[in-house]
DNA sequence: TAAATATATGAACATATGATCATACATTCA
DNA sequence: TGAATGTATGATCATATGTTCATATATTTA
């Protein structure tokens, strides 16, 4: 394809300097990726009500206990949640205000796009 | 699985109950689903620098102009970005302030996990 | 120390996804 | 009207993903 009129290299090259470096996007992207499933997404909303432990969420949850474990490994991993020790449970709450804020904003955008 | 101890049934249904509605949160996941791409990603930052044509988005980003117009698809779809016409050029322009914030709150999640 | 409970992990499988290629459609302009 | 340009779409394919099952690993308690 052929550059179009509207092309300015020169301006589209210093838009692409600005743009944040690759291992943000990338790392951007796996968060979003994680954000992207039912069970993951309703953990979160879960645990933005109340500090949980594996069982509370599988009770809750209509999947295993493994894909739970699963599913919170990559909420993990990506520091969306994290962990404590209580007694003999594993209680997972949110990592901080921004995931709250995350979830929060698109919640938002899909509520306000029904009217 | 037995329930735990700390279960307390009754507040967990409350807690399910007060949750986003399963169309909300579906919703939630596509958009979600559609920001999990590299190249979406880098097609929302550029645009929220400025309304470009689908030129423009090709020739700043390299995969063919096939994977920008289906990738600018799946964000008009879900309504996170929108479409003018200007002459004969298709402009994008990012939907509203949401989107913005959305990318803007990941962005800060990831960049200051970095410390 | 054995049994029970709580959680994590690995393998496997079916499904979903993003990129490309080829091509269609639409608009402008010569 | 025909050629050129700008954009969209469908098919295909290789890869990625989420779930389950089976099992392992801690930790507690009898």
């Amino acid at each position: 394809m052929k550059k179009c009129e509207r092309l300015d290299e020169t301006l589209i090259k210093q838009m692409m300097e600005i743009l944040p470096g690759n291992n943000t996007i990338i790392r951007m992207a796996d968060i979003f990726q994680a954000l992207q499933s039912e069970t993951r997404l309703k953990l979160l909303f879960l645990l933005t009500n109340k500090d949980m432990c594996v069982c509370e969420l599988t009770y809750a949850l209509d999947v295993t206990q493994s894909a739970i474990s699963h599913s919170l490994r990559t909420l993990r991993q990506l520091d969306l949640v994290r962990v404590k020790k209580e007694g003999r449970y594993t209680v997972y709450y949110i990592a901080d205000e921004h995931v709250r804020l995350l979830i929060e904003m698109c919640k938002q955008h899909v509520i306000e796009e029904g009217k």
